[in-house]
DNA sequence: CGTTTGCTTGATACGTATCAAAGTTGGTGG
DNA sequence: CCACCAACTTTGATACGTATCAAGCAAACG
């Protein structure tokens, strides 16, 4: 595969995004200095579970899995966090070590908020508090979500449901069906489903004898989408 | 059981907790009006899931579980609330119903906060955002802890941590053990250990017939805090 | 071209759900 | 005070979904 290009950002594009975007163009000018964007390759970590909360990150481009390891080795997806949303949020407001990992999907663009800047950003401009609180809304919601799923739901409905959402989030129209451009192995999707590897494999070798999904260069592709939509709402 | 005589709570209780401990005697004195003190019984609900999100609650006295009931029938609790954490924060702030019901687990005093006079609190004191972060942020950590223990541990485990944190936070200690002081059936905490009622049991019977745990007056009763810590820890 | 990494399939074991039925408890009203 | 009822608890038998262990296969890579 060759490797693509990628203009860096500008540091100009956080302005657009919350919390920024409540700022006036003096504030702004204030608050930027000290901001840089940072990328990161696919598969790289921009922190791990245990570090010390250096810095928020407010992603640009790209997708970010937020990780959890076991001490068995197992790894569990919390969260997969897009363009818009910030990531270390939780590490960096209550200053204890992150509790999850931060793991690159795609090509990642984030802006770097160091812990004490981000700190005395919200005391100077608490309007700001807004967009982190929206942030946050939305991952409690995620979260409770996922619990629902791991408790009631089987793994073929649970993988139904995060393909679904995938493919919302990084998803492309094509003649065959809805492709999910996120490079994601079996292993991710297994710790997304919170179910293993090979469960993961026969759920999805099924929905593809059946039609509904397959897998084309890596990528995996929705044939189906409403057989997929009727598994995932499947209520027994 | 004779009725306990309670008293109701001033609304000047409401002071002393976050997020109006930011504010000055005056600013209180304007944001107090329109908000008062709502008690409810045991077992009685604040709102139900899908209801529309007419209030937001502060945790005066007692406590509250966050329930979603799923189709089925199943109810799964997400988290249980304390004096001092606020309850209905998702849906009011983002607008929409309420995402799960929040249950009276014992006797409960809230102070009710309008939706609209809660934004209008937010947008004109916007320091009390700081409280509303704290709180969203221990849900995010405690969500977060419940889904990996959901994919990773067996429900002897989850029980065990369950039993250890209502200890935490409604305990006391007596001649032969911890208490725990919140009436609880075995549905509720199969509903917390995402569970059934009959594995709940078959569980605790187990740990009842090594001198874990006990039940006396329906309350549970920890006898033995090390072993319990054990099983909660125990790695495979 | 060999080596690693990810994918796939099979056989088996184990934990938990499910269904069924009976026992216990606390509260109610006669 | 007793009888009754409803809600909760308990135990047993069985079925099912998924983890686990094992082994082979395919594709990517230096």
């Amino acid at each position: 595969m060759p490797t693509k290009r990628v203009k860096t950002a500008s540091i100009e594009l956080a302005r657009k995004v919350p919390p920024f975007t409540v700022l006036s163009s003096e504030e702004w000018a204030e608050v930027r200095t000290g901001l840089h964007v940072r990328k990161y390759e696919e598969g790289a970590f921009l922190f791990f579970e245990g570090d010390p909360p250096a810095a928020l990150y407010l992603i640009l481009e790209g997708h970010i899995a937020l990780v959890r390891h076991s001490p068995e080795g197992r790894d569990i997806v919390l969260d997969v966090m897009r363009p818009g949303n910030m990531v270390g949020e939780l590490a960096v407001f209550e200053g204890v070590p992150y509790s999850a990992s931060a793991k690159a999907l795609d090509h990642v663009q984030v802006v770097a908020i160091p812990r004490d800047k981000f700190l005395h950003m919200l005391r100077r401009y608490p309007r700001m508090a807004t967009a982190v609180i929206y942030d946050l809304t939305r991952r409690v919601r995620h979260l409770s979500d996922l619990v629902q799923s791991l408790v009631i739901e089987r793994v073929e409905q649970r993988l139904a449901r995060i393909l679904l959402r995938l493919a919302k989030i990084s998803g492309e129209r094509t003649e065959d069906g809805w492709v999910i451009t996120l490079p994601l192995t079996r292993q991710d999707l297994a710790d997304m489903a919170g179910t293993t590897v090979e469960t993961a494999i026969r759920t999805l070798s099924r929905m593809r004898k059946e039609g509904i999904v397959d897998t084309v260069h890596g990528r995996i592709v929705i044939r189906d989408a409403e057989r997929l939509s009727r598994i995932a709402e499947t209520s027994e």
